[in-house]
This record gives C-alpha cells, structure tokens and sequence, in this order.
RNA sequence: GCGAAAAUAGCUCAGUUGGUAGAGCACAACCUUGCCAAGGUUGGGGUCGCGGGUUCGAGUCCCGUUUUUCGCUCCA
C-alpha cells in the first residue's frame, strides 16, 4: 500500500512537472481542492471530450447534443430535490471526534425500535409454540403496542423537524432520544449544522433586486428542462437521447485525492428517454454499451468493474457505477442510472407546464423515463493518467518514464528531430512539420542529444517520433520511433501521414464500438 | 469540519546547539558530439508557504494562518 501512495505521488508529481495539472492559484499557494489543465493537460481533457462526444453524437444517429447554461432558474433545484438533498444536518460528536449526519443518527436510531419488536415477537413465539398467531400476537400484545407508538410519534416529530428545517429541534430529538455516538458512547453533543452543497451567488446588480441563483452541481438537469425543446424542434422519436459536457460545481465538505474529488469539475452527460416499462432494458444495453467504451482505450480490461448499488437513491430504479482502479483503489469514474420519470414529473409539478411527449405509434401522451450516464471527465482524466504512467528499467542501467497514453488521446501526436543540428537537416525537418502540423500536434525539438529528446517525448506520451539524418536529404526516408516499444522503422517521408493518421485519429477507437 | 504529519529553486532533497541559503536533476547560451537521459564553460532562478512573537540575530524556537497528504466524516 504504501508503494502505491507512491505511485499516486510520482503521478501527481508528474502531472503537473510536464504540464498536465497544475493547482489552482499557484503563486497564492493554492486554492483547496481547485486544479488548472496546463498546456498537455487541457490537450489530453479536450480528446476524452472528443472521444465520448463523438461515441454519443455520431455513432447513435438518435443522440444530439446541448450546452445549456451554468444558471438556472433556482426553483428548478427545489424540484430537482438538490435544495433539500444537498442541505445535510451534521452534528459532531466532541469526544470522538466523529461527525455524522443527523438525520442518519436519527433514522438509525428509529430503526432499533423495529428491533425491539422483532424481539418480543420472538419471545412471544417461543411461549406459545404451536398456538402462537403472529399477526394476532403483533396487533395485540401491550408491549409492542407500545414499542410501535414510540416509534411512531418519533417519526412523525423528526419528519416534521425535517420539513421545516429545524436544526434545533434535531438536536433535541437526539437528546431526548439519548442517542450516544457508536465510537465513543457518549451524548456529548456539537450543535446540528446545515451544509450547503450548492455554491450560491446572486443575479442582478442591486442588492435589494437581486435573486438568489446556484452554480449548477450537476448537467443533467439542463438537459431535462430542454428535452421538449430539442424533441420538438429536433423531430426526435423515443428513444432518444441528449448529451451534454459541462462544469458543474459542488460544495464538498471534503474533496481530496488530487483532481478525483474537485468543488469544480466537468461531467459529461447522457439522459436517454424511453418509454415507460422498458426503462430496465435500455439501462442493461447502457450499462454494457459504456463499458465497451471504456474497455476500447484499451488500459486493462481487468481494472474495471460494475458496483450495483443495492440502496437506491429516491428517484432510481437502478443504478450501477463503472469502477476504475486507482492506486487508490477501486473508484467510481462513471454512473449508470435509471432514474424512472421522477426529474420530469417533478419539473411538470413545479413549472405547471405539460412536458409530456406524445407518442405517435402508441397515439397517447406520456413522461419518459430516463437513463442516465454520468461520467466525470477529471476522473477520467485520472483514470488515463494513471494506468499510463509507468517507470521502466532498461538494458544497461537505465530508467525512463513513459506515459502509454492511448495514441489518440495523446497530447502530441508526434515530434519531429534532426538527428544533427548542422548540415541542413534542421530546414529539413521543418519542412516535415511544416506539412504534419495541418494534421497532428506536432513538436519539433532540436536542442539536446537525441536520446534526451526522445526520453522529453516519452514524458508526455508522444506516441511518435521522426528522426532527419543525413540518409533523408539522399532517399527522403526518415525513421519513426515508437513510443512503447522504442522500436525504430525506416519509413518514407510520403507515407508519414497516413501511419500516423491510423494510430492516433479517435476514428480508430470508434470503430471498436461498432 | 475534527485529529495527525508536512511545506526550503521547476522536480527530489540537504541545511549541525539559532549566526547572512546549498546539491543533484531540470532550464537558457555557447563549444564538442551524434539514434535512446554524453562532456565542458557560463548563466538565470529561492525575502526558506504566509503573518506575528521570542532574540543582538530565526530556514531552525513559540503562536496563528493557508495549502497538501493520511485517518474520520460525507459523497445523486
């Protein structure tokens, strides 16, 4: 384990010595849990963009895209359930230390009268063996009559609390109910306090005009109070479906781990509307459809896997994460959901608007549902980054370190070097960019030894380098070194194009989809 | 947010009981060389995270603060 923290270290190390993430407001000693793309990194995040965008909108002619807005209006997160939802109750426990969310303390808490009576029922059944009438014994025996009473008026007061906010009267329930902290057994309560997952801000220029807005914390909801919009004027038939990539931002009570867990970060955003009843078939096609994309990067088939949630949030009837593994473990990347009609129906309740789509072969009007997958390009980004890098030994003592970025994800596609930098082999190789770069990324690099630049080249995971010597200016031949096998082939300059273009064009890994 | 640890050059780190800040790598220029991190000469780069305090004097001791890492907690 605690090579791998290493491991993770020398990567976070790396991103940012080569360009790839840098954190937010350096030379102010950094922002908390905010990081900046540098010049390789904004490179590498634009083609995972391009390589997801593409899979949706080209490959699915049903798929469209939007870029709807960070604002919305806030009534939309009340619907969406964000306003209560991302508003946790914490309270902490002085002695141990531990914080918990208070309403989980309480729920847990009621949960135990449950327990009691499952107990007294299992008492009972004991006494009276063969005469025992469990349902009788449930309706009727004064003890858990009681029990349930208890359980009952204490739901109904923690309901009530919750609706209405009330943080002290949380408190209370806690401290009347005697709850203690499961590590260290006592009462000795903080305050409950409430956390705002959402960053708020405010739209209009006068103080006493202006309206309360949030940063958006997730993009699905653009999506959803569009879909009418891109289904009438797009003339989309269900299924269909809307992508989206955009930055969504998130309060987080803790973010850690480098950019895995960020307070700004971008997602990238399928919402697939079917009809009712077949929303569990379209999620099991979903859910193998993004693995096939996933595994088609080809970074190990064996460093993923599904993680079926069994507890599912209120608005799903499925869910499933595509895990990645870190050096840190088995992480979530990205999120499979059948999220059922619930986002439209809550918009169609608040906004008093039908949004209802009219089925033409069916010839009645209903709500979709939804399948959604929800991938978080940071992640991803680390997910790349990290199952590339590797530090190699080789013959004679030497290391290097490569990335073996997927060629078409590369930030740089190839460099290109006179061998010397002397007798006309540096106008040469120029001419060479001077044509590749239309293309490709291209680097040309002359300073140094040409080991050094190769190693330069590795580092950032170019996937190709083109070497001028002397033999060019007689054959126009060049050699073409290959990243991860350092292998070097003779090849003509003609051809240059077309070996590069076959390796790295993301056409190459959309065509493992089909 | 709580607890613990850390912060010195772009990177990795050294810095003695408190006495004016160093190395290797990297970077820039030039010379030599020419297919996998070569050698030489020269140069640029740090108010030691920030702010106070103790002291004749603080990178070093004390307090606060920021950021990072780990654990807890949380995670649509």
């Amino acid at each position: 384990m605690a090579t791998q923290d290493d491991v993770f270290k020398k990567i976070v190390s790396h991103a940012k010595e080569y360009g790839f993430v840098f954190p937010s407001s350096d030379i102010y000693d950094g922002l908390s849990a905010v990081y900046d793309y540098g010049q390789n990194g904004v490179e590498l995040k634009n083609n995972i963009k391009r390589y997801w965008w593409d899979a949706m909108t080209l490959l699915n002619e049903n798929i469209v895209g939007i870029d709807s807005a960070i604002f919305m209006h806030p009534t939309i997160w009340k619907a969406s359930g964000h306003v209560d939802a991302f508003n946790d109750p914490l309270i902490d426990n002085r002695d141990s230390k531990k914080r918990y969310r208070a309403d989980v303390l309480i729920e847990d808490h009621i949960a135990k009268y449950d327990d009691k009576i499952e107990k007294e029922v299992t008492k009972g059944r004991k006494r009276f063996k063969e005469s025992f009438d469990e349902s009788q014994f449930r309706a009727t025996n004064p003890r858990i009559l009681e029990i349930a009473a208890r359980r009952d008026a204490l739901h109904t007061r923690f309901s009530e609390a919750m609706n209405a906010a009330n943080l002290d009267e949380l408190r209370q329930i806690i401290i009347d109910e005697e709850i203690v902290c499961p590590v260290s057994g006592t009462k000795n309560w903080t305050e409950v306090r409430q956390f705002n997952l959402m960053f708020k801000t405010e739209m209009g220029s006068t103080a006493d005009g202006a309206m309360a807005v949030y940063l958006r914390p997730e993009t699905a909801q653009g999506i959803f109070v569009n879909y009418l919009n891109v289904q009438k004027t797009g003339r989309m038939r269900i299924p269909f479906g809307i992508a989206q990539i955009g930055k969504a931002f998130r309060n987080e009570i803790v973010a850690r781990q480098f950019i895995f867990r960020m307070r700004e970060f971008e997602q990238m955003e399928m919402q697939f509307f079917v009809r009712p009843g077949s929303e569990l078939e379209w999620f099991g096609k979903w859910k193998e459809t993004r693995m096939r994309w996933h595994k088609a990067l080809g970074l190990g088939d064996e460093k993923y896997r599904y993680h079926d949630h069994e507890k599912l949030a209120h608005y799903a009837n499925a869910a499933t994460d595509i895990e990645f593994r870190m050096p840190f473990g088995f992480k979530e990347v990205e999120g499979i959901h059948s999220r059922t009609d619930f986002d439209l129906s809550q918009h169609e309740k608040f906004s008093g608007k039908n949004i209802k789509y009219f089925d033409p072969e069916l010839n009645e009007s209903y709500v979709p549902y939804v399948i959604e997958t929800s991938i978080g390009v940071d992640r991803m980004f680390l997910t790349v980054l990290c199952s590339s890098y590797e530090e190699q030994s080789l013959e004679g003592g030497d290391t290097r370190v490569v990335l073996h970025l997927p060629a078409p994800l590369a930030p740089v596609k190839c460099a290109v070097m006179p061998l010397v930098r002397k007798d006309g082999l540096p106008d040469k190789a120029r001419e060479i960019v001077n044509d590749l770069k239309f293309d490709f990324a291209t680097h040309y690099d002359e300073k140094d030894s040409i080991g050094k630049r190769y190693r330069r080249q590795d580092a950032i995971g170019t996937p190709f380098c083109i070497t001028v010597d002397h033999q060019t200016l007689e054959d126009n031949t060049v050699t073409l070194r290959h990243r991860d096998s350092m292998e070097q082939q003779r090849v003509n300059i003609a051809d240059l194009h077309r070996l590069i273009h076959d390796n790295v064009s993301i056409n190459s890994l959309l065509r493992k989809l089909v």
